[in-house]
Formats: structure tokens, C-alpha cells, sequence
DNA sequence: ATGCAATCTGTACCAACTACAGATTCAAGG
DNA sequence: CCTTGAATCTGTAGTTGGTACAGATTGCAT
């Protein structure tokens, strides 16, 4: 038990790149792990859990800042659920934000295509529209 | 009539940046303006043109390759409306994909959200979700 | 002529990675 | 033990679409 186990392992573990994984331990994500004689990292049990953690929040769209935030308070050990519940609601705040904004980009491109008559001649109400 | 004014004429007119005129200039997307004998770039209505059709282009969420694109058709004058058509369906596409990803982040989010109790207590359903 | 606003160039920075190049190291087979 | 090829190392640069300076000039009004 405890296994130990090389970079590229760490990398098919979590289906994170191997220079994303050195990213992260530059940003200071991920603790720098021991290394072997020659130089090559060596992870723990440990490791994976924390960047498991960390690719499951970018997976919800945490921004790195964010994702620091909450390791902080998982490290500190002396948060609350309705701390980590209030960074969850702001972020699902900017969701709801991008989701409005992509909403009516989408009506908008609908609309230009539908008003194009898609022949082969030159006018074009989608590059009228763009110019006025 | 043909007025010439400067960059920052052209930044008000268009609600862009002069950072970002200079930048586009740079980018190839604006041709090199006329100078003054001090070397203050010159514009006129045909840059204004250009300039908001540009805008335009990224406010419907257009790339600047996509807008390069777009512009190589206008400027050769051959374009076809079905061309142009055929790129703004294939953005439509794109949208709609971030669309959806966004849409089952927003989910998730809510639900995760909801299991929380939100008290004083580290106990946090969040947090054992992204550990696992 | 002077003073201040506008503009100039060049460089560096942002997020979040990704993609090399060129040098080492590790592990397995003979 | 030696060889060979895969894995890993460091360091640097590129991506997208701009933004933010610093420090030097220029333009224009008084």
C-alpha cells in the first residue's frame, strides 16, 4: 500500500497532461513531490487525490484563482460548507452570466442565416449587417 | 466630406480601444493608415468601416481568424452569400456546443449546490465530491 | 512660445495550458 | 553488465485577444 509511482502514471490516473501536472506544481497547486536520485518525481496516493480535486473544479469551470481558494481552505482544514457553498453560487452566478450572454448570441447568428438566401451571388444580408 | 481623423476619433466612433486599433493594425486586420509628418496615424471613413465591421464580427463571437476569413471574402468581392452563410452556420455550431457544456455545468453546479446545508460545519458535500 | 493633451513605439503581462528541443535517467532484455 | 528505447528532465516559446504601462514625441490652443 502507498504506492509511489512516476509522472506519466499520475497522468493516466487522473487523464491530466504531464505538463499541465508540471504547470500546476510550479503554480504552486501541486507540493513539490520527492524526487528519485536521478531527478524524476515521484507521487503518492496523496497527490492524486489533490489533483484529482483540482481537475474535477476546472472540470466545473473553477478558474486556477478559484481552485486555489478552495485547496487554502481544504489545507487550512477550518472551513465551513457555507463558505464553500457561497464560492459555489458565485460561480454558478457567472454560469447563469455566460450562459445569457451565449443565448443571445445564438438568436442573433440564427436569425442572420435564416435571412440569408444562401445563392451564389454576392449579397449577403449577414456582411450587410456586419458593416452598418 | 472624407473626413481624416485620428486614432482617437476612431476609438470613440467604435467603442474600441486604441490599444486594440493599433493591435488589429498589427494583426493585419486594419491596413496601415496614412501619417502625419510626426508620424500620428490618419484615418477615414473607409477604416471606420472596416473597424466596425470587425467589431461587429467579435461581438457575434467571431475569431479573428474567423474575421480574417471574412474579410479576405469582402475584399476580394467574390464571396457568395452562400459562403458566408455556410461559416456563420458552422459558428452557430460552435456556440451551440458551448451551449450545451455550459448547461450541464450550470446543472451540476445547482445540484451540488443544493446538497449543501450551508452551516458552520466542515462538512461539505462539494468538497467530497471534488475529492472523489 | 508654452503647456498640456494626444499619440507614438516597444515591451511586458493576463489565463491556462501546450509544444517543442536537447539532455538525462530508468527499466527491461540479452 | 550492457545496451536500447521509453520516460522524464529543464527551459523556453507559442497560443488568443487583447490590456497596461514607460518614456519619448507631436499637435494644437492660447
Amino acid at each position: 500500500m502507498n504506492a509511489r509511482f512516476g509522472i506519466g502514471a499520475l497522468s493516466e490516473q487522473t487523464g491530466c497532461n504531464i505538463e499541465t501536472i508540471r504547470y500546476y506544481e510550479r503554480e504552486g497547486l501541486l507540493p513539490n513531490p520527492p524526487r528519485t536520485e536521478g531527478g524524476h518525481r515521484v507521487y503518492d496516493e496523496e497527490h492524486l487525490k489533490r489533483l484529482t480535486f483540482i481537475r474535477r473544479s476546472r472540470e466545473l469551470g473553477f478558474t486556477l484563482e478559484e481552485v486555489r481558494g478552495l485547496l487554502r481552505m481544504v489545507d487550512g482544514g477550518h472551513y465551513t460548507c457555507a463558505q464553500v457553498k457561497s464560492l459555489t453560487l458565485d460561480h454558478l452566478e457567472d454560469v447563469r452570466g455566460k450562459l445569457a450572454d451565449l443565448k443571445k448570441l445564438e438568436k442573433v447568428l440564427k436569425q442572420l442565416a435564416g435571412r440569408c438566401t444562401g445563392d451564389e451571388t454576392p449579397d449577403c444580408p449577414i456582411v450587410e449587417a456586419l458593416f452598418e
